[in-house]
DNA sequence: AAGATGTTGTTATGGCCGTAACAATATCCA
DNA sequence: TGGATATTGTTACGGCCATAACAACATCTT
């Protein structure tokens, strides 16, 4: 037996005692910075900050769930598939403006598209009407595959949110589009 | 004047003719494959897509903003300033502890220590009682570090989510909360 | 017509993150 | 007690992403 009184047990000692015993460790976390925020001065906002923690967190463990779950097996990572599906739909385009439809970078679509085209899901064409520009296409299997990884990510999408009522689920994706349209103007 | 009639001019031809004009390219992207998808058959899902892409393109948007507008510019990332974020609330804690609430991989808080560390922010202690544990403690210059950027942080999250009444705040949060509790039992 | 200006795509560099493999150490159990 | 097993932290490798610099090309302006 070892004899250490002051090391936390497991994570967070002084936690608000109505806790659920069973919440993953992130949820601890965040139930512990909460009251530790709370209790500052001077007062921090703990309300801005579980709302920014919780949306970071959920966002963290899909993209990662979808990775390791669905994409990654099948050889494609999240951000080819998202790159690949937007190919799907819009047919041949040009890197600038899966860019700009992305709100990525020109240099890491290039290198999205790198990776995909050495996979031989994608290939690039030159523009004849412009010697700079460049379509990025989808090849046959990279269509077979953006099929097939689709209705998986659907179906998993489906499970995470589950747990919500469609009427929640649509006041979630409202909200969430109020954000997204409102968005601080001066981005970056 | 070139003649390219079937060039979209901008980025989807057929949207749905009611959008207002000055959506984001993100958002139109998102309202067209909407429709699109609506139109599949068999019938893809369109608001599993929506709800999902939101979510995804908030937490992007959010994070590069606050990694480019508040950490980059104070020799910080976003990541990083997580990392202190846990070790000023928690004090000196093992590597094993950080990657089990933040739900990463032991490696990543090996990386994201090392950079903090080669910044003076942070630094490592080995435990008496443990020859092969850690300790990871905040330097007087990481504390200062991580509460100014914490400050500005706080700030520029409630610009974010300042267009949500408070109680469509607490609302969100309580559904974010709601998923992240459900959580898919087989992660990863 | 020609030079200034802007746009497109790429490369280089550096940080983040995961998986897999590993050495060092601790713990368990027969 | 001593060998099997588990845990901790690290490294190597590859993918993602951003910024900055650049070459090639287009467009604008005079």
């Amino acid at each position: 037996m070892n004899s250490e009184p002051d090391t936390r047990p497991d994570l967070g000692v002084d936690l608000p005692p109505d806790l659920p015993p069973d919440l993953p460790p992130d949820l601890r976390y965040a139930a512990y910075a909460r009251e530790r925020l709370a209790g500052m001065s001077p007062a921090a906002d703990p309300e801005a900050f579980t709302l920014a923690y919780h949306l970071l967190q959920l966002a963290y463990l899909l993209v990662t769930d979808l990775e390791t779950r669905i994409h990654r097996p099948r050889g494609l990572t999240l951000p080819g598939f998202r790159l690949m599906f937007k190919l799907w739909l819009l047919g041949p385009t040009q890197p600038v403006r899966l860019a700009e439809i992305s709100a990525m970078s020109r240099s890491a679509v290039t290198n999205a598209v790198n990776t995909l085209e050495r996979g031989g899901l994608v290939e690039r064409r030159p523009v004849p009407e412009d010697g700079r520009a460049v379509v990025v296409t989808l090849t046959a299997a990279g269509e077979a595959a953006v099929r097939e990884a689709f209705a998986e990510q659907t179906r998993r999408e489906r499970e995470w949110f589950a747990c919500l009522g469609p009427a929640e689920r649509e006041q979630m994706t409202a909200l969430l589009a109020r954000i997204l349209r409102v968005r601080p103007a001066d981005l970056s």
